[in-house]
RNA sequence: GGAGGGAUGGCCGAGCGGACGAAGGCGCCUGUCUUGAAAACAGGUAUAGGGCAACCUAUCGUGGGUUCGAAUCCCACUUCCUCCGCCA
């Protein structure tokens, strides 16, 4: 959510941003319209309030009768006329918010800008493409080939984009999983288990709800809505606090199941486990002051980066364009592998600096060293890693002729002697 | 699932129709004192919105209602605690 006094005072700026993103502006003519007809109807009512409240003090004090009843119907009379204009001022809020909280975050200032995910600039590659003697296989061979992916049975038993892991491969993202957690610890992070389901406000606070809800799973009996990542729930759970500036930066790290629709996607990436309803994902999170975000998120890009150097893929990163922007991000990195088998490059983390953005709708602030006033703090998150197209990746870049898989040697001691896996 | 009791400022806690944005305490900040600190004393210390400003409005879990006027009364909801039941 952006602060309805920036687009108030400097609505050209906003517009740009949004016409940077390749979204309509106009939409900013008729919020700068709603925030005047609010002002004015606030002026309105509350003087009429002020009159009220003064009024009704001097009716507790009055000891003439008659003169008592006539100030009680005035001001039973002027109560009415409140309660019309607190009625209109609400509807006019309503609308207001409903825009305000449909408006993108506005990108940074070195942020490029472009049209889609094309214009994302490469900011630097490294290590070089694994070479092969021999064509190296996709995972959707290799895995059912080798009894550890079976998509079939993930169709039997929940339909398209769901697949089963079995064995060392149910085994090796598990030891991925485990070993990220630690390594984030490692890094400074804090580990979360949080719920995989939240109530409606959570999803709204970190960005999802209104504008998402299509790619949401939801329970309508409960009421509970299922995280499409772990940042929904490490954004909720500092949901109105003011926290200290000293205890900043926050860093956060939790495993969670994430699910999602994917009707924005319909028919994209079908083949193979790179696009599912249901994936796994350890997600870094931070709160910090606005001064340091950069200097932060630079530090959670190097923190995934070690994470696919440890397991040795090669990566590159890139910066995201205007129009690959995420709706609350202000500037986001993406780190992608390079999958021999598929030969492409999986997205595996998009590291983000949401600014205030989320903080405004979540409401969560810190108070500066210097005791002054709160203000709304940073949010940053990102993926460390994405579960389905790490393991992609592993099994991909570590195959051998023979279609055997080896075990990168940091998930070693985590796979049970387990070193290479083999058809069984 | 049933019965009962709660939810008040950064924290604890009083208030139960009018001078209450809210006693008191703790914490924090400033000052006096001190070589410095502590103690003591004095003052200050919520958030949001509106207004050039003086200042005004709103907020005592949330949303409605009653009333000239609600932290206080009524209704609904959320949530926490205790006990019973059920499940593991």
């Amino acid at each position: 959510m952006l602060d309805i006094k920036l687009i108030r005072e400097q609505p050209e700026l906003v517009k740009d941003a949004l016409k940077k993103r390749q979204i309509d502006s106009v939409i900013i003519d008729d919020i700068v319209q709603l925030d005047e007809e609010r002002r004015a109807l606030i002026l309105d009512v509350e003087g009429k309030k002020a009159e009220r409240n003064s009024v009704s003090k001097e009716i507790g004090r009055m000891q003439d009768k008659t003169e008592r009843e006539a100030k009680i119907a005035s001001m039973r009379e002027l109560g009415d006329q409140i309660n019309s204009l607190d009625e209109q001022l609400k509807q006019i809020e309503s609308r207001l918010f409903e825009r305000l909280a449909g408006i993108p975050n506005i990108p940074d200032s070195d942020v490029p800008v472009g049209v889609d995910d094309k214009d994302n600039v490469v900011i630097r590659t490294i290590g070089e493409k694994k070479h092969f003697d021999f064509e190296p296989k996709p995972h959707w061979e290799l895995g059912p080939e080798l009894g550890i992916l079976d998509f079939e049975a993930g169709v039997k038993l929940a339909g398209t984009r769901f697949y089963v892991l079995e064995g060392a491969g149910a085994r090796l993202q598990r030891a991925l999983i485990f070993w990220m957690l630690d390594l984030h610890i490692r890094q400074g992070y804090k580990e979360f288990y949080p719920p995989w389901m939240v109530r409606e406000e959570i999803m709204f606070a970190s960005g999802q709800l209104p504008k998402f809800a299509e790619n949401l799973y939801h329970d309508y009996q409960e009421d509970f809505w299922w995280v499409p990542t772990a940042e929904v729930p490490l954004t909720g759970i500092m949901m109105g606090e003011v926290l200290d500036e000293a205890e900043l930066p926050l860093n956060l790290t939790a495993y969670t199941a994430c699910f999602r629709r994917e009707k924005m996607s319909a028919g994209r990436d079908v083949r193979g486990m790179k696009r599912g309803h249901q994936f796994d994902k350890v997600e870094m999170y931070k709160y910090c002051t606005p001064e340091t975000a950069n200097e932060e998120l630079d530090n959670m890009v190097a923190d995934a980066c070690a994470t696919c150097e440890a397991l040795g893929l090669t990566y590159r990163v890139l910066l995201q364009s205007t129009g690959d922007l995420s709706f609350g991000s202000h500037k986001t990195y993406d780190i992608e592998v390079w999958a021999p088998g598929c030969q492409e490059w999986l997205e595996v983390s998009s590291i983000s600096n949401i600014g205030q953005f989320q903080a405004r709708r979540a409401n969560i602030k810190y108070r500066p060293a210097d005791g002054s006033a709160p203000q709304f703090v940073n949010t940053l998150n990102g993926s460390g890693l994405g579960m389905p197209r790490t393991m992609i990746a592993v099994m991909e870049n570590y195959q051998q002729e023979d279609g055997s898989i080896l075990i990168p040697e940091v998930l070693k001691p985590l796979m049970g002697g387990i070193e290479v896996i083999q058809k069984e």
